[in-house]
DNA sequence: AAATCGGGCAACCGCGCGCAG
DNA sequence: CCTGCGCGCGGTTGCCCGATT
């Protein structure tokens, strides 16, 4: 029944590999590629390791064209771009960035600019002010769906349901999230006054303080709330991830072709989480006046949380 | 000089999905 | 149809090394 075990668990070596299992792997993967990883570890030189540490170790160090050296203010731009769309879809980042691992892009964004985000009030989680947050978290209730013909119950700040919360959370840090610039759409009429920019965050490193910073060439990760000048495309709305044709510009900024191939990479996520009923979801609770009060409301003040 | 602390990163772990047997 | 493995992924751990005391 099944397939045989994939290696001899007990004989595995485990921890840092060495030079010469490096270049046994190698040699290996240079002559017969990549593919069915289980018999690598033998067909390699009998090399002591489960074939799912010679894939790891393949793809996140050996693998050609891999960048080992420190990211670029062009790649943090996208890297914080595409995680306030994605969310910590790591893979899903990192094939946006050429020569760089998902294990990558995941440990500089633990290390390094969820710090840099949380320094500056940014909540690196919701991409929001951590005040604007902490505001929302206040007001915040949620009540129970009401029993037919019951009085409506009291208006208590618990997250009783937790699919909801999510959910609710989800379609809530989508509107409010912003994602990219878009110099010739207008500004959102019902957006706060807030401006952030990242390049600033960027500039920080350097110089100490954001003011004395260049002005980017890209301004990738903006965030921003407001009648600004430079308008805003909020994400959300009814669809999971907003302007998509804007949201490619964003990304694909900096590269001939990477515009086209970004876009084709945001249809792929809308249409999974399509697939998901995520849309759907959120439509249905936007439509719900138990939860919400109805209406469809785009801001948290419309969306009768509070009592 | 030794001890301690903290950051960075490679590697491991566990889960979900798809598919082979 | 059922079982169990391969693969890919995100989360977590633990080691190494430089900075600080």
């Amino acid at each position: 029944m099944g397939r045989p075990p994939c290696c001899d668990k007990a004989n595995v070596k485990k921890g840092p590999w060495t030079a010469e299992e490096d270049a046994k792997l190698l040699a290996y993967t240079s002559t017969h590629g990549t593919g069915n990883w289980t018999s690598v570890p033998q067909r390699a030189g009998r090399l002591k390791r489960c074939g799912k540490s010679c894939r790891l170790r393949y793809t996140n160090y050996l693998r050609p064209n891999l960048k080992h050296e420190n990211f670029t203010q062009e790649e943090e731009e996208l890297i914080v771009t595409l995680h306030a769309m994605l969310g910590s879809r790591w893979s899903l980042i990192a094939n946006q960035l050429p020569g760089r691992t998902d294990n990558d892009v995941k440990n500089y964004w633990n290390t390094k600019l969820s710090k840099k985000l949380r320094q500056r009030g940014i909540d690196p989680i919701t991409h929001r002010p951590i005040a604007d947050l902490m505001q929302s978290i206040g007001t915040l209730a949620i009540r129970p769906p009401p029993a037919a013909g019951a009085a409506p119950p009291p208006c208590l700040p618990v997250f009783h349901d937790a699919p909801y919360f999510a959910a609710l959370q989800h379609q809530h840090q989508q509107q409010q999230v912003v994602t990219h610039v878009d110099a010739d759409a207008p500004a959102s009429p019902d957006s706060q006054h807030l401006q952030l920019n990242w390049s600033d965050f960027l500039a920080d490193d350097a110089a100490g303080h954001g003011a004395d910073a260049p002005a980017p060439q890209a301004a990738l990760g903006q965030y921003q709330e407001g009648s600004a000048p430079a308008a805003t495309a909020v994400v959300g709305g009814g669809r999971a991830f907003g302007d998509v044709d804007g949201a490619s510009a964003g990304v694909g900024a900096g590269t001939d072709d990477g515009a086209g191939a970004a876009s084709a990479f945001i249809d792929a996520i809308l249409d999974c989480d399509k697939e998901m009923g995520v849309d759907q979801l959120i439509a249905e609770m936007l439509a719900d006046p138990a939860y919400y009060g109805g209406g469809g409301g785009s801001s948290s003040s419309e969306l009768g949380w509070g009592c």
